[in-house]
Parts: structure tokens; sequence; C-alpha cells
DNA sequence: GTCGATTACGTATTACGTAACAATT
DNA sequence: AATTGTTACGTAATACGTAATCGAC
């Protein structure tokens, strides 16, 4: 025999030999399958290669853990135990693997969320150029609590939201640090015939009962909108050129913001009028965790260069 | 190639081949080891094997988990995370086996604990005829807390205190059945000589002062006399045979009950003199929890044929 | 008969050790 | 020179499949 010299004198107590990953398989698949022919065929093995591993499972526990008749195999108490735990490790190997590679992943990427769909046009270019070879990965939400959720849990680095983030929690060090990012004011486009046309500026009340023309991927501007604006009936639409091209062949009021026309959406024979209801004319702040504030050092500065010189 | 014949197809992405026990085992000694020589010493393979598993592992899960310089092998961030989770695999399995055997031994064993000693000395001859084949254990201990902790955690299949247990927390349905045992009554046994010898009852108080000579694995009984005999001076021993000798040989008083005769320790030219606070003359209760009452029906009715007939 | 579990036996896989090598200290 | 990690190569361990056997339904 090569190798360890001490075996001769270790044999009496194998030193608890580790359980085979095979044999934990096996055992799992057994207490969902209950016999051994379905785990062969479920996981692609001979019935004799299931009959020896449980056989050599059971000799390395050292205790029963199959009621055994001619024909027949079952776990008795101790064996459900021990399937029990070996599900238990099965997918705690699933953990380990999954853990890793999004570790991986989230090394890999920069994968923040917003609250509109503006600041993603203006901040997904700064960050590609930052992070080259990195995925740059955004997210719109329609809710803080989700941008929040995601950005506690690690699964955003970032998050744009109409608000700074203070901490609630520590009075001492904040949990958040946040720094301020575009504004971004909504304006009504009606054409030259509509009702409202004429207005020099509007407010949300205004549009009671009109007919509006909404892109429904637009974030929070969508659930301000629903509430701010009784009465009104939105014609949703989740294309975007073929929203503009309705909404230029048509005399349906549409949305327009500051922000607009750098996606190309160009008024045509067709009136802007200024939203002043607060909730409408947002400052966007970015925002991420206060640790992270030294990391993305790189990042705050950038956006506040952009923001300075927009 | 034989075995399963769409391997051919699967080739692209192995189906997550189940990371095998011994990268584990490698990969969490690494990361305490620090050194694929200290690691190869520490599981006593060789420094290549360790090298070559850590490959594996580290194309299975098919993320770098190493920085690698010539001679040099340093977990990364990710391979910090992946033995994080191979050490929790790890303990994992030996808490498997660690419960199976302690499930089976539980099997095994009928183990109980008592507040006193007599208890034991009736109990287990019953027990080990009724369990046979059974290892019947029995502990003695101080205070009814351990015991009603450790019978609620399953290491006691049973526990001897001397007042029944009933449920506090459910209303309807007592947690605990509670059987009574023997009756246990303390007196003392003095020297004719003694100033007390003439006495024909005692109460605890009236021994204040005095120096006895006492055994210190009695259970509950220790912590009664040194609680209610003021000024008192034990004279600790605990060897039984010696201290009856002792007793024999000297004027020391000492303790003495209705159980006592039964192991032989016999007052010789000494008087017994009752004490009759009612501290120390006790009923002895046999306590399982509720849901093992008609497993233990058997015991139950031999608990009562012996307390009635005795 | 079929179905399920076990045993026997040969084989393919693979994790291992030895040896040689490379590079850093 | 000593230490550390990697590669090459042959070997030993072993988990597997096939075939045969036994019992139960």
């Amino acid at each position: 025999m090569n190798g360890f010299p001490f075996d001769t004198l270790a044999l009496s107590q194998k030193h608890t030999a580790m359980i085979e990953t095979y044999m934990l398989e096996q055992l799992a698949a057994l207490a969902e399958y209950r016999t051994l022919s379905r785990v062969a065929e479920t996981l692609h093995i001979s019935q004799p290669a299931i009959s020896r591993s449980m056989q050599k499972l059971e000799d390395e526990l050292g205790v029963p853990i199959f009621e055994r008749t001619k024909n027949r195999i079952t776990l008795n108490a101790l064996g459900e135990i021990a399937a029990k735990h070996a599900k238990g490790i099965m997918s705690a190997h699933n953990d380990m693997v999954q853990a890793v590679r999004d570790a991986e992943r989230r090394m890999r990427t920069f994968a923040y969320g917003s609250i509109a769909p503006a600041p993603i046009w203006e901040l997904s270019p700064i960050l590609s150029q930052l992070y080259m070879g990195m995925t740059v990965s955004a997210d719109l939400q329609e809710t803080e609590d989700i941008l929040r959720a995601r950005l506690d849990s690690g699964d955003y680095n970032l998050i744009v939201l109409t608000h700074p983030l203070e901490a609630q929690h520590e009075p001492g060090d904040s949990l958040y640090f946040s720094q301020p990012f575009i504004r971004e004011n909504l304006s009504l486009l009606v054409s030259n015939a509509h009702r409202l046309a004429r207005r020099k500026s509007l407010k949300l009340k205004d549009l009671a009962g009109e007919k509006i023309l909404i892109h429904n991927k637009i974030g929070f501007w969508f659930s301000v909108c629903k509430e701010k604006i009784p009465n009104a009936s939105f014609l949703e639409q989740n294309d975007l050129s073929t929203l503009s091209e309705i909404a230029n062949a048509s005399d349906l009021p549409t949305f327009f913001t500051n922000m607009s026309d750098r996606i190309g959406i160009c008024p045509a024979n067709k009136r802007v009028i200024p939203i002043t209801d607060a909730e409408v004319n947002v400052q966007f702040w970015c925002v991420c965790r206060a640790e992270k504030r030294r990391e993305y050092a790189a990042i705050f500065n950038a956006i506040r260069r952009f923001t300075e010189t927009a």
C-alpha cells in the first residue's frame, strides 16, 4: 500500500473518513424516490451501483439506516435523519457554487437601478466609460422599496432616487452616501388645437379627465401621474418609436421632459407646456451604501463633473 | 465511453457536476494553512495532489478562486467565499454522522436523571429488566433545571423529581406526565453519646453548628441540608464505604433515610432520629414528556406495581 | 412472468505518489 | 540551498456497468 504509512495503525478506527458526495446525492435521491431502481434511472446509473453505494454509506456511518427485506429496501428512522442531512448538504453544495459565481458576476458587473429612465440615459454612458470591460447593467424600477432592498442586498451597486437617502438607523455615520445628479421637469406636449394649448403652465389636476398617450416603462412618473391626475385615461404604450409616431399623427397629448429630446422625441407643430407641480420637477440623486463611497469615488467625481457641465 | 449515453450531448455544459468531498476538505484546509505544502502534510497527501485538486476545483467552479504567482498560491476574494462555504459543508458532514450516531445511541439507551440517589437504586433494576439488551444510564443531578433541560432536549427519556411537573405553557394538554414513585424520609444517625441522642425527632435547625459527616453525591439533599442547617460544618466524603466506616468508628452524626438500609448502611449501636421538616420527607415523582407517555406505558405500569407493593 | 435488490466480476475512471522541473526566497 | 507550486507519468483505488441470482408480487 502506498501513501499514508500510518494507515496500518489507523485501520481500527478510520478517522471518520469523510462521506463522499455521490453517496449523499444518492441517499437524498433515495429519500425522494423510495426505490433503488427509480434512483438509478433518475441519476442515470445502474441499480447495483446504488445498492453498493448505500451499503458502503451504511457501513461508514456504522449504524443501520435501512430496513431490508429480500427485494425491498426502505429508510429507517436513522436513515430519514441521514437523508435530511444529506439534502441539506446537497443544497449547501449548490449554495456554494451559486455564491461564488454570483460574487464573480458582481465583481464583473456594475449594476444599478433607477426610479426613472432619464438618469439611465445619462449614467450608463458615464459608467461604461469608467468601468471599461465591465458589464454595466441598469434596471428601471417603479418603487423606491425595491431599489433600496437591492442596494442593501448588494444586487445593486448604486441607485438613483428623487431624493437623498440619510441614515435613519445610526445617528453618527450615515448608512448611505447621496449625491445630486440631473434635474428633470415634466411638461405636456399638446397639439395647437388642444383646449390647453394656450396655457403658459399647467397643474396636474388641470389634466383631469384627459386622454393622455403615455409610455408605461417610465418608473415613478407613471404612478405619480396616475395618482395626481383625477379621472385621466392613459393610453399605455410600451414601444417608444410607435408612441412618438402615434403622438405625431394624432392630437393626443403626451408627456415631455427636458431630458426627452436627448433621445430623439422632438415635438412637431406641438406646444410644450410646463407642469408646475413639485412632484414632477425632480432632482435625481445617486445613492450608494456608505461603505462603498471610497470605492466609487471615481464614479461620483465623474457624476459631479457631468452635473456641473450639463 | 460506457454509461450515460447523453454524455456526448451534455459535454458542453456538464450538468453542474457535484463538487467532490476531498476538494472541499482540501480547500478548507488551504484557507487554514495558507500553503499547499502545509495542507499536504496536514492531510497526509502529496503537494502535487493538492495542486491538481485545486486546479480541478477552480475549473469546475468556472471562476478563478486563486491568485497565482510562480511559486505562491493564495485565495482571492472568491476563494475566500468558496472556502467559507467549504468549511460549512465540512461541518455539515460531521453534523450528519454525529446526528445519526446520536440518534442511534438514543434508540439503544434509556437515559434518565434523578434529583436524588435513592430513586436510581430502585428504578435502574426495573428499567434494566424492562429494556433487556438496552443500556440503561442514570445520572444524578443536583438541580431540577438541568434535569428538565435534558428531558426537553431528549437527552433524558425520564427524570425523577420531588414533585410532579405540570404544564405551565399550554392550558389544555400537559407537556409532561408525572407519576408518584417512592417516598424518602431523612433521619439523623447519632451515637448514643451525642447530645441529641435522646430526642424522639428533630428539626433541621436543631442541627445548627453541628459537625456532620456527609456524602457529597446525594443530589438535592446536599443543597437542602446546606441551606436549612445554620452554621453546620459538613465533612464531605465521596466514597460510600469509607464514609460508613468513619461513621461507625467515630461519634460524628450522619444522615440516614428509609432507603439507606437497602444499600447496606446499617446503624451499629447508634440511634436513628427522624427529621420532621417537610423538605426532607419527600415524595419522588417520575416525569416524562407527555408525548412519550404511551411509549413508556410499560415503565409506568412497572413503577406503579413496584410502588404499590413496596 | 415482471420487478426490485443483491452479488460477482471485469473495466474505466481518477485521485494518488514519485520524479523532474521552475521560480522565488 | 531550501522552499513552494506545477507538470509528467505510471499506479492503485474505486465506482461503475453487465450479467447472474434470489424473492416477492
